[in-house]
RNA sequence: GGGUAGGUAGCGAAGUGGCUAAACGCGGCGGACUGUAAAUCCGCUCCCCUUGGGUACGAUGGUUCGAAUCCAUCCCUGCCCA
């Protein structure tokens, strides 16, 4: 069997690891604990933190221990790493919170029986820390001048950087050294943008310890231009289906760009590499099979295979078919009411000014007619009513009399 | 605490008494072209009952016929000094 360093630097998941000989020796002679963290910034995890959790996947396919941390502690702090600007403060009510929807999304992806995998929430300890014994234990073994010179915080030098967030370093390096300490964890992996952080862990352990500690982190997910991906109109791509329903989780993989491709099938699918090569190489209207592929996947592995199967009919249907069965349909008492006004009712837009501009600008239709009118009434036969919003955006109005 | 530079639409950034709902860029949306792609081109992009009205340029008060633009106070941020 091939040894998952391989596998994951063969898929291009290794961003920089802190000695991957001996990474790479350790994942292939013995069963490895490695643990990786979320904050909880949000309710739901989002296509970010997938490639992290595509990373412990396969490390726990491979036969080594997952720990998943929860950040109920360093949450209540922020990450300035690599952002401009200060994250707001979240109350301890809503960092609970987001820690119960991370755990369970954490769950669908990672086995967590038999101890096969933990789940553990930082918060348990780090609350407890006294601030005197925090410097004493952590502080002494940092110097503010190594930590200025982290890359982390260069975004932060024009924009201030608070003492609040100056300390997450040393919290999330404390994470580590616990964790090696309780469980024996060795290996911490990540986001590239989590390097710093990590190599304060991995020495604050190796300093406390004498043990060798290490530290391994994952490309982000960017677009081949550079721009982060999964970005969308409303957001982020989040995992969690009432944020964004498996339809459109799967559309959004479904319009990648040619160029990545080939970055998300081996970043976001288990799609053996010989597969993945083959779909890469298509070219033209051919690379739609790639597309269809990894939309069914990725949203296979998020929401489940029903969930895949229903998107991926769906989407064909709609588009291949001009098929409209399949869509969902809103309820709402719409009859012998203006468009613009159930169009908004129906969220479908925001504001009745974008309505407006929509129907202006001829990107509204009605049942396969343009509605160029924005004072069109809705009438009887106009139900079930389709609309699509520009070219690829539907919904089925019915009346609900 | 002292000095100084700032806080403008989702973001970046012009504007320094009326012609400014506010240039320009990015982003977003719609259209053309396509492969449910990219690139390109065109249009739009505060809200509302759209020949009109209402809010808006950190906050609050004030000066003025009229303020994002002037004054006062306050809040926030950068930089320098302590």
């Amino acid at each position: 069997m091939q040894n998952v360093f391989d596998t994951l630097a063969e898929r291009g998941f290794i961003a920089q690891c802190t000695d991957p000989d001996e990474v790479r020796n350790l994942l292939g002679s013995t069963q490895v604990t490695f643990y990786i963290g979320f904050d909880p910034t949000a309710d739901s995890l989002h296509a970010g933190h997938f490639i992290a959790l595509m990373v412990m996947a396969h490390l726990q396919r491979a036969g080594h221990r997952p720990i998943a941390l929860v950040g109920g502690g360093t949450g209540t702090i922020g990450d300035p790493s690599g952002r401009s600007d200060l994250r707001k403060v979240l109350s301890d009510d809503i960092i609970i919170h987001n820690c119960e929807q991370f755990k369970k999304q954490i769950a669908r992806f990672i086995d967590f029986s038999n101890g096969r995998a933990l789940m553990v929430n930082n918060g348990d300890w780090l609350r407890q820390l006294g601030y005197i014994d925090l410097l004493r234990e952590v502080g002494s073994h940092f110097t503010v001048n190594r930590m200025l010179a982290a890359e982390c915080y260069k975004q932060r030098w024009d924009k201030g950087l608070t003492f609040l967030e100056f300390n997450y370093m040393l919290m999330q390096a404390y994470d580590f050294y616990k964790l090696n300490n309780d469980y024996n964890c060795i290996l911490q992996c990540g986001g590239d943008d989590q390097w710093s952080n990590i190599i304060a862990g991995v020495e604050l352990t190796r300093r406390k310890t004498g043990r060798a500690a290490f530290g391994l982190t994952n490309k982000l997910l960017l677009k081949s231009d550079g721009s982060k991906m999964g970005k969308t109109a409303g957001g982020a791509l989040w995992l969690d289906a009432d944020k964004v329903s498996p339809f459109d989780f799967y559309q959004y993989w479904r319009n990648v760009d040619d160029a990545d491709v080939k970055t998300c099938l081996s970043l976001l699918t288990f799609i053996p590499m010989d597969e993945v090569n083959r779909l890469s190489t298509l070219e033209g209207a051919a690379i739609n099979e790639a597309k269809q592929t990894l939309a069914y996947e990725v949203t296979k592995l998020v929401h489940g295979e029903d969930a895949a199967n229903q998107a991926h009919l769906a989407a064909l249907k709609i588009f291949s078919l001009q098929d409209v069965d399949n869509i969902p349909p809103i309820l709402i008492d719409a009859n012998n009411k203006k468009l613009i006004d159930v169009l908004f009712y129906a969220k479908i837009i925001s504001s009745k000014s974008e309505g407006r501009r929509l129907i202006s600008q001829n990107g509204l239709t009605l049942n396969d007619n343009k509605i160029a009118d924005v004072d069109y009434v809705l009438n009887d036969n106009d139900f079930p009513a389709v609309i699509k919003i520009g070219k690829k955006k539907f919904f089925k109005v019915i009346a609900d009399v």
